[in-house]
RNA sequence: GGGUCUAUAGCCAAGUGGUAAGGCAUGGGACUGCAACUCCCUGAUCGUUGGUUCAAAUCCGACUAGGCCCUCCA
């Protein structure tokens, strides 16, 4: 297996430290909204990733967070907690709306047949773990208090820019506009580990430490329910590209500096899906969720095949035309399979089948080539293989693919029972060549989506989305 | 200003030194009562420009264009 490691900024044969078990920790959502479909590209290829781990063999144990606390919109102390906007907004507690987006969150994922990480962990329960860490850092000198709050250190740790390439000198300070600097730092990239004096009074959610009543920085968050559920050696670290600067820089510095040595090997980094104009993001105010997807009829697993066309390196462009160029794709990569399936026929040639699967892990290894991988589930389809072996790799490729390429439209007894009927009456029509009524008969049914094939083995149907 | 990434046909893309996979769309054909479905056929010298090499889309340099980051974001 070949990943892009962002550390070292190159492909490289990944080893895991143990060599049964990938350890694997993904940055979740903050849940004040409903996830972005940005967002929701790169959970897409974090599940291809997890799932690939597992189809050459390892056994992977995947976290995520859930960050239901203290995340500012600024710098750290003047923004406004964006649960706490949104609560506000929506009138509810803070919590309520962690728990709703939360829930949304995960039915996002079963939608678009993302396995549910093995663990998944909310920020507000490890507010002991953050406080133990925040502890040994003050006491071994990486963490200072000023003016009410705890500060990592940033001079303190030599590689604090290794991941990100900068250097200190390079960086500009406060280019956003709505960043405040804050005076009670050492140096300016040192950032919040503890708040108890922030401009933000009304940050609901508080709770007593050793540094005083308050709450978390963002940072800790991540690197203490790694360490605590995965820990102290982690092999793959993914999130979205924009997280290198300064999230994922300062999740390294905190833990290294925390447990005393290097932490984890591998940093793997999605990129963006953007429109035409750049960065699409829930911040920008388009909420282009999966449920206006839906609302707008397309399937969720067309938006993860979208997906899967392209590498997790690469800016992938959204717009509806796209979307419909794979919603087509889609549909007849479907309908070929049924295909398959109303004529399934020969022993399963496991000679051959090793032949393909080779080229799928291939394709897989090679640093998660996704497209590479929808290439060679076309090759099977084209193949000379019989259509039993060819239903068998299907399946297995699925184990990573998630399309649910075998899955039927469910449809219920009545509906088939009128569209059966509705097949023997255009039949009988036809037979008649009373086409005109024929005609109308196949209308009714497309208006109703379901669209008519006329094959050598008779007639069938298929339900259009 | 600095960092970082990208640039292959209308779109998504493979390609990692030896004369451009695949998918969608387009056009043509077969099938059909007509369609749809399905099947067959159909297109690019790889942002520009230098260089290395017997040989470059693939390596190096410059340039151009664009994305992302520089304390909200995947």
């Amino acid at each position: 297996m070949k990943l892009y490691n962002t550390l070292t900024k190159k492909v490289e044969e990944f080893i895991a430290n143990d060599k049964k078990l990938v350890t694997m920790y993904t940055c979740g959502p903050t849940v004040y909204y409903y996830a972005h479909i940005g967002n929701l590209r790169t959970y897409i290829s974090e599940d291809v990733l997890e799932k690939g781990l597992k189809y050459l063999g390892y056994n992977v144990k995947r976290c995520m967070n859930i960050t239901d606390v203290g995340h500012l919109t600024g710098d750290g102390d003047t923004g406004e907690d964006k649960l706490m906007t949104a609560a506000k907004k929506e009138h509810k507690s803070v919590l309520d709306i962690a728990k709703f987006y939360t829930e949304a969150f995960l039915k996002d994922l079963e939608r678009l047949n993302i396995k549910k990480p093995e663990i998944i962990s909310p920020a507000t329960e490890n507010i002991d773990f953050y406080i133990k860490m925040i502890n040994k850092l003050l006491k071994d000198g990486y963490a200072y208090e000023s003016g009410g709050n705890i500060y990592f250190d940033t001079s303190k740790f030599s590689k604090y820019y290794e991941l990100s390439g900068r250097s200190k000198d390079d960086l500009l300070l406060a280019v956003r506009d709505d960043v405040e600097a804050d005076n009670n730092k050492k140096n300016p990239f040192d950032f919040g580990l503890w708040f108890t004096n922030s401009k933000f009074k009304d940050q609901e959610l508080k709770w007593d430490s050793p540094f005083g009543h308050g709450y978390p920085g963002w940072h800790i968050e991540c690197s203490a329910i790694a360490i605590r559920n995965l820990g102290e050696y982690l092999d793959i670290h993914c999130g979205g590209v924009d997280n290198i600067f300064p999230h994922h820089t300062n999740e390294i510095a905190q833990s290294e500096c925390y447990l005393g040595h290097k932490w984890c090997n591998y940093w793997v980094h999605m990129e963006f899906l953007n429109d035409k104009s750049g960065k699409m993001s829930k911040s920008k105010g388009d909420s282009k969720d999966l449920n206006s997807l839906i609302e707008k009829g397309y399937d969720p697993i067309v938006y993860r095949y979208f997906c899967l066309q392209s590498h997790y390196r690469k800016v992938l462009v959204y717009s509806l035309e796209s979307l419909d160029m794979a919603t087509n794709a889609y549909n007849k990569l479907k309908s070929k399979i049924k295909n398959l399936k109303n004529n399934s026929s020969g022993d399963i040639d496991y000679s051959k089948v090793k032949e393909y699967q080779d080229k799928f892990k291939e394709a897989f290894s090679n640093d998660m080539n996704t497209s590479l991988m929808l290439t060679c589930l076309y090759d099977v389809i084209k193949s000379d293989l019989n259509n039993n072996t060819k239903l068998y790799l299907i399946e297995d490729f699925d184990k990573v693919l998630s399309l649910s390429l075998l899955e039927d439209e469910k449809i219920s007894k009545e509906l088939e029972n009128y569209i059966s009927e509705k097949i023997a009456l255009r039949n009988e029509a036809k037979k008649n060549k009373d086409y005109s009524l024929a005609d109308s008969i196949r209308d009714e049914l497309l208006s109703k989506n379901i669209v008519i094939k006329d094959t050598r083995e008779g007639t069938t149907f298929e339900i259009r989305k």
